[in-house]
DNA sequence: TATCCAAGGTAAGTT
DNA sequence: AACTTACCTTGGATA
């Protein structure tokens, strides 16, 4: 067992762990108290929050758990390697210069309410495959269920690892995924989305294509090259190019930023997604425009509970 | 208790 | 190229 703290000094413009990993961004990560996603959860906590780095992404070549809390005035962790504040910092783009970001966004009153809110929240970084498939996952689904699905696809397919006693599921390897017949990702509640999953593993497990290939592309380049998945379109694309890909002016427009261009910046409805896309990451600023896309989603989302 | 409805869309078929 | 439609499942709302 390996173990420490970072101090929250460290990272410039503040961390917001909780509203990190429960924004909606990412499904890879877990807590104990089966709180995730919770309906009508008090935000402010120090729960424990755990993840399974893919063996790919470990020097070990070995699955790794990464648990961390925030308490006080640092962010405390323990983990199988002691890599892991490595791992953390990417994972959780904890070197970002959030006041940098806020700093270079305009001045929207939507922008600064969210930034206002759920200030420290930070994009993440994830493992390009589980991101993907995640996202696969997400077509007409609300984020409770989408990361109950990414959960149990790690339960039933992925590597189990022991850690410090505990029990925890790696998500599944392309390969693992591919050799899941649809009939058992049916059974997982994937309904519809289960074909897309299974054939988009395929793809990766047979090295037809991998998501990773995208990163080094201009960004339109990179959406339409992603779309070439089974069961990805432009904003499924966004989403891995944005929370996977390290593109932080990628915009998906989902439900609630369709709903925030209709009543806050109906001049950047252009009638189609690459058009309007443009228009709104011109609106949010270009460069970090997806930060400012994932605090509107987020402020939006969680409006009507509080 | 039964029925209806919408949830971070995409693929396939039609005009 | 723009427009329709079908698609699984489930929790919460409505009757």
């Amino acid at each position: 067992m390996h173990a420490g703290r970072i101090p929250v000094a460290e990272f410039a413009g503040g961390f917001d762990l909780q509203a990190t990993v429960e924004s909606g961004q990412t499904y890879v990560w877990d807590r104990p108290d089966g709180e995730m996603f919770a309906d009508g959860l008090a935000w402010g906590g120090d729960a424990w929050y755990h993840t399974v780095l893919p063996a790919t992404e470990a020097a070990t070549n070995e699955p790794e758990v990464l648990r961390c809390r925030l308490v006080g005035d640092a962010l405390e962790w323990e983990a199988s390697t002691p890599d892991a504040p490595d791992h953390l910092r990417r994972l959780l783009r904890l070197d970002d210069d959030l006041d940098a970001i806020v700093e270079a966004t305009p001045d929207l009153p939507l922008l600064e309410r969210a930034y206002e809110r759920y200030g420290g929240m930070r994009l993440v970084e994830d493992p390009s495959f589980a991101s993907l498939i995640s996202f696969i996952c997400s077509a007409q689904m609300r984020v409770a269920r989408i990361h109950g699905m990414q959960m149990r696809l790690a339960r039933e397919f992925g590597d189990v690892v022991t850690f410090d006693g505990d029990t925890y599921h790696a998500f599944p390897t392309p390969d693992q995924l591919a050799d899941a017949t649809e009939a058992e990702l049916r059974d997982c509640s994937l309904g519809y989305r289960a074909p897309y999953v299974e054939r988009t593993a395929e793809m990766v497990a047979a090295g037809e294509a991998h998501p990773d290939e995208a990163r080094d592309l201009p960004y339109e380049e990179a959406r339409d090259d992603l779309t070439q998945f089974v069961g990805v379109g432009d904003k499924v694309a966004d989403c891995v190019l944005l929370f996977a890909l390290d593109f932080l002016e990628a915009v998906p427009l989902d439900t609630w930023i369709q709903t925030a261009i209709e009543e806050h910046y109906p001049d950047c409805d252009r009638g189609n997604y690459a058009d309007t896309s443009r228009a709104i990451r011109e609106q949010f600023g270009g460069e970090y425009a997806g930060y400012a896309q994932t605090y509107v989603f987020l402020f939006l989302r969680t409006q009507r509970s509080g």
